[in-house]
DNA sequence: TCATAAGTGGGTGAAAGTGGGGAATTTCAC
DNA sequence: GTGAAATTCCCCACTTTCACCCACTTATGA
């Protein structure tokens, strides 16, 4: 299970070190992705596949499904880690999640997501703000 | 598994590289035909096969079932790779697809996709619109 | 304090993408 | 049938990008 944040930086040749806490459980190879939010989503192989299998088997026939799966499957490539863990992002993909130097790795259970640092500090205030309606949430899906 | 985003260019003779991420599983002969919103597909010889036969046992009784096997089968076409992993594009789909010198090849989990980049761009914009709807989808398939 | 590991940066050889020349083949007109 | 033009195939060459290796700095822990 992942969890916590961690913030990272892109170095000029686009690689980004995966925090070495997530190595094991992540195995060598990959799964990035567009996410929600503007932010990237990364899997572990496994997850993946799983994942994939979904919309691969989803029916073509409705406009709206093709152009959902174009996105999410388009969205995504396979990357190995190299020896110093690091994935190489490949432009289209920095661009989406509006990416620049300094990122922030954070772990959500089955997933990493990648987010811009300056953009994850506003959304987590933004969400602090929130808090009491999120506790009401929370109580009706019975979390306590 | 296909997946991923090319940006590559289609070069005075009509030749066009295929990624070579992609070229393990494609092996050294593909079928392109013309796709669903004006783009072309690219298939490895045995999911073409299947699809093929598929398509040649559905009923013709309905006129657009009928129209949509013609236009599958008939621009369907087999090439094989250069020996730098080219394919060459006939006019006629070449202008089917809309494609100029910049095209975009999308992997989509068992084939490839052919589009103008100019128009892929402004098709993921638009697909980009309905996140909340995404959002919604993402639900119902299981993915949190 | 010292040893180890993690994160960051850079150099370099190999591979991918692109373009073009020229031979072989096909197509078409005469 | 014959010759000319267009097309296709097979090389080779250039440029950019990537994969791999090594090195430095900071953090971690005994």
């Amino acid at each position: 299970m992942f969890i916590g944040e961690y913030t990272h930086t892109i170095d000029p040749k686009k690689r980004l070190a995966l925090p070495s806490k997530f190595r094991g459980e992540l195995g060598n190879k990959v799964i990035v992705t567009r996410g929600l939010d503007s932010c990237l989503f990364v899997y572990p192989m496994k997850v993946w596949e799983e994942l994939a299998t979904k919309l691969g088997t989803l029916p073509v026939g409705e406009a709206g499904t093709r152009s959902f799966i174009r996105v999410m499957l388009a969205g995504a490539i396979d990357v190995e880690l190299d020896s110093q863990g690091r994935v190489l992002l490949p432009e289209y993909l920095k661009s989406d999640g509006g990416l620049k130097k300094e990122v922030t790795i954070v772990g959500l259970f089955n997933r990493l997501e990648i987010w811009d640092t300056a953009r994850w500090n506003k959304y987590k205030l933004q969400a602090e703000k929130n808090t009491g309606k999120i506790a009401e949430d929370l109580g009706k899906l019975g979390i306590y």
